[in-house]
DNA sequence: CGGTATTGTCAGTAAAGACTGACAAGTCAA
DNA sequence: TTGACTTGTCAGTCTTTACTGACAATACCG
């Protein structure tokens, strides 16, 4: 409970902590908790893996908080539990590169965002044809403002195929050799403006 | 004030609502709040522009919130104003062509959010590399775990600059024909797994 | 210009999301 | 198995974000 001075400046600690704020800004600006991008600066940061009182110490928050957390992580494949043996505490570590990271990540938001919302937008699409067809068929005068409805709907479902046929062509070339040229490339494209 | 009862049960209001609801959704997943991606479909549904009374009667939201609303679609390029000569109301429309609407987004994100980021992890970068050089000169027993760190760093810092490439090269091919192109050329692509 | 319809702003409030800490459950050495 | 240590869970609380509605500012008509 004593105040103990500190030990030394901590150049170390000061350059970890400007690293690990900012990531934690990164994660928020795309729509993940805070916590979980600094938890998972640290352990990318980290030359061995830490247990998680090691962790709540470093982040001062509570290990309710970074149980949770760490669950989220791993969620996301982008920490991986390790046992020490005869070691009774879990301990945890980071993948190192970050674009294998970064496929980890797509390929976890295309499972759990990107197919949803494309299936529930086919089935809002065969929905609005099925619509216009029964007020064409019963003379309806909502038939033409449904057709025209339907047509900006399938326009919006067809863009969503597109976009994940685009996310499928990333997965598909990795985070390996081809992915890895073909990120050469994009660097030499002539800028847009 | 009083209560008109419905003049039918509107097939399209149905399919408008599904259609409205879903991109409300799609927006929370992305960051952005749910009503601004409702009143943005609303948009994009409607064969003709829409004043803001209209649209907060449709949606059952209050003015000052469509306001502030209207304000981030605008910012995002999402929605242009249309002044009809001889109506004092302003109008709003929405792009009718899904790619070039997530063209002018991703241009707009760079700008706002990956940009900052980037140039942060270049001074964070910098800073660790002058602290890890600092600890050598001075003979700290911090220096090997600096210059560990700056390592880290500068690796993120180069995933960072790589990705704000493959952004920009998204944006030089664009929603036009060559986009078009690739973006066809990406649905044959084998799938990973 | 005065009057009115419309839009913008923002303080206060409501809703959603994140965090803590007490307790429960699980794990392992002895 | 027991007992100590570690991790998981979740009700309650705190923090952040979104929304409403009253008032202010603006734009346009006659």
């Amino acid at each position: 409970m004593s105040q103990r001075p500190q030990t030394s400046p901590k150049a170390l600690t000061e350059v970890e902590d400007r690293f690990i704020a900012q990531w934690g800004e990164i994660s928020a600006l795309w729509g993940v908790n805070r916590t979980v991008g600094r938890i998972h600066a640290l352990l990318y940061l980290s030359r061995q893996p830490l247990d998680m009182e090691t962790i709540t110490k470093r982040l001062q928050i509570s290990h309710g908080n970074c149980s949770t957390s760490i669950r989220d992580l791993l969620a996301w494949n982008s920490i991986r539990r390790v046992h020490v043996p005869g070691e009774r505490r879990v301990l945890y570590e980071s993948e190192q590169d970050p674009w294998t990271w970064f496929h980890a990540c797509i390929r976890e938001r295309r499972r759990r965002e990107v197919v949803p919302v494309v299936d529930a937008m086919h089935e809002i699409t065969d929905h609005a044809k099925l619509s216009a067809d029964a007020a064409d068929a019963a003379g309806s005068p909502e038939a033409g403002d449904l057709h025209d409805a339907f047509e900006r709907i399938a326009r919006f479902a067809k863009f969503m195929d597109e976009f994940q046929d685009l996310i499928d062509a990333f997965l598909a070339v990795g985070a390996g050799p081809l992915g890895k040229a073909l990120r050469t490339v994009a660097k030499f494209v002539p800028k847009a403006r």
